[in-house]
DNA sequence: AACGTTGGCGTCAACGTTGACGTAACCGCT
DNA sequence: AGCGGTTACGTCAACGTTGACGCCAACGTT
């Protein structure tokens, strides 16, 4: 097995000291033109390839970043993914990928792992109540960019999709059209803090002068299983609900399903509005009205912030709030 | 910003050698129980993490392997990128991503980046025609395991689903319902060597004593977009066409939308058939009829040879080939 | 009592790279 | 000629860890 190529097989080929390839490689400068030419035909015929682990042990710079994430089961999440390891690879770092089941005690483990491999900073998409956790590893140095969630540290940047403000948006336009007993299925991951959606769906109905008993909130796991027992039970308990605001487009399909296979017709008798905009959604019949969030535009702000603050440990950055959109579709 | 804690610290803090502290840390044996409790106790106190870097570079082992796909868009990928993560945790390392796009240049960019951070190993859908690359590679040292191709090299592992098999299911099924006029929309990413699916295809026309016309055969490129462009050219060119199997069932779904906009009722008036079942396939109406690939199970025998090959080097290792099953639902 | 063996630990060097610093040669200037 | 500055290198140590080896005390055996 061909021993790795090091910075000193390529000086002894060239004829000068390692420190000088090393400073060719680089482009540090104090070079003459004539060895620039010949370390970098030399590196390029051996094939060398500065070794990172040791570049990294020095510099403190491993040129790898995390990302932390409850799964790829939800479409929304490896869309997220790719445009962020795109961003990551232009801005020249490795993206490690690390899922937590939604589970804080695996999403501590992943935290540790990735900081024992000295990742310049991680992003977050938060399990549960792990703020604490987050600012705890930000105060020990790392990076940290938090989706979906506020808190204030050093080295700590938010970046979120404004869905108090979408749901509200969703929450409208099924009243515009004349619905009158809405239902939401929410999240039973969410933890209050991050219940926004929630608090726009009841916001708009206090602002219509909702003034009926209460709308329901039901909370499930946020999958397509998770919607069709949310639909079920609402159905069950309140058959007069005409409307549905889901927690995201998985939930709204499942319910979608439940009240289809309960003969309920969509949009007729019944209006669904998802979140999210997935690929899918656009696929089911009817057609799911959704809000749309700019994937590309988080993926972009995320990096960007934690590029700012690799470059600029414990400077102030604000948080990022992304507008979204309403999607009109079939299913209202 | 807090230093991070190092062998020393603890070692200084027990009075100890870090040498003993390594030796405590990494349970190679040679200390007292009583040193060991002080140990573990300081690690505890200090919150004492390895770094992956310097026993990386010493070590040969950097803990982490690399996984290399096309990339998130379809569906079928995320599901195993996520249990092949889930896997490799298991086993202890960490998993980088990373995305070619289906470019083969792209593909090299990251092989190489993944290289320089000394991955144990990597996990490849190979991009088009690659192979050689990757035998490069595996022939440099780095343990391979290329999935969906087959090749010869040390260090090279490879892990198939058995879709020719599958392929020919799917068509003797078609064919079975008696229909007469097949196609299929094949996808252009696939180089000869991997038509797998085509040859299947084919194999079963050929095989049940088809004799009009040659069957036809689209290549285009394997998502929604791509199987609507075909389903438009296949009914374009050959209105009789009663049955379709497609590439994926991203491909499937894009042909079923095609035919409806057509007015062509699935399956009534044409069949369709997909392959890989992700979870959008049974969600859309009609339902899909698929080839369901198990995708724990290659989760499974995909970590467990590049396990193999990192802790055995070089040795050989027999192509695995996965069985598939034909799920029949509403499209046929 | 002399001797080998073992357990428990320390010492030293090395992994491949870069930061800090040194230095010789050469330039232009007085 | 002497001086200061610059250019183009080289030297050395360090990053945090582990492999190789060495040492000493305690123990059992003859």
């Amino acid at each position: 097995m061909p021993r790795e190529v090091t910075l000193r097989d390529v000086a002894t080929q060239v004829g000068v000291s390692p420190r000088t390839v090393s400073r060719v490689v680089n482009d540090e400068g104090g070079f003459s033109e004539a060895t620039r030419q010949k370390v970098l035909k030399a590196v390029e015929q051996l094939g060398y390839q500065p070794n990172m682990l040791a570049r990294g042990l020095i510099t403190r710079r491993s040129g790898t970043v995390g990302l932390v994430g409850g799964g790829m089961t939800d479409p929304f999440f490896p869309a997220l993914a790719e445009g962020i390891q795109r961003k990551a690879r232009e801005a020249g770092r490795t993206m490690f990928f690390a899922s937590t089941d939604s589970d804080p005690a695996r999403q501590a483990d992943v935290l540790k792992s990735l900081w024992s491999h000295a990742v310049d900073g991680v992003i977050v998409f938060p399990a549960l109540d792990t703020i604490d956790q987050l600012t705890g590893y930000a105060r020990r140095g790392l990076p940290v960019v938090i989706v979906d969630d506020q808190a204030e540290a050093p080295n700590l940047a938010c970046v979120s999709f404004d869905l108090e403000a979408g749901a509200a948006m969703a929450t409208r336009h099924l009243l515009d059209t004349g619905l009158q007993r809405l239902g939401m299925i929410a999240s039973s991951l969410s933890p209050p803090r991050r219940r926004n959606r929630e608090r726009g769906f009841l916001r708009a109905m206090r602002e219509s002068g909702h003034r009926a008993s209460p709308p329901e909130v039901l909370r499930m796991l946020p999958t397509v299983e998770g919607g069709e027992a949310g639909m079920h039970q609402l159905l069950d308990r309140h058959p007069e609900i005409d409307g549905i605001f889901a927690y995201n487009d998985l939930v709204a399909i499942g319910a979608m399903r439940a009240a289809k296979s309960q003969g309920r017709r969509v949009p007729d008798d019944i209006a669904v509005v998802g979140c999210d905009d997935i690929d899918m959604s656009s696929l089911v019949t009817p057609a799911l009205t959704t809000i749309r969030l700019d994937r590309p535009l988080l993926s972009e702000e995320v990096t960007q912030a934690l590029h700012d603050l690799i470059e600029a440990p414990g400077s102030p950055r604000r948080p990022v709030m992304i507008p979204v959109e309403l999607v009109i579709r079939e299913s209202t």
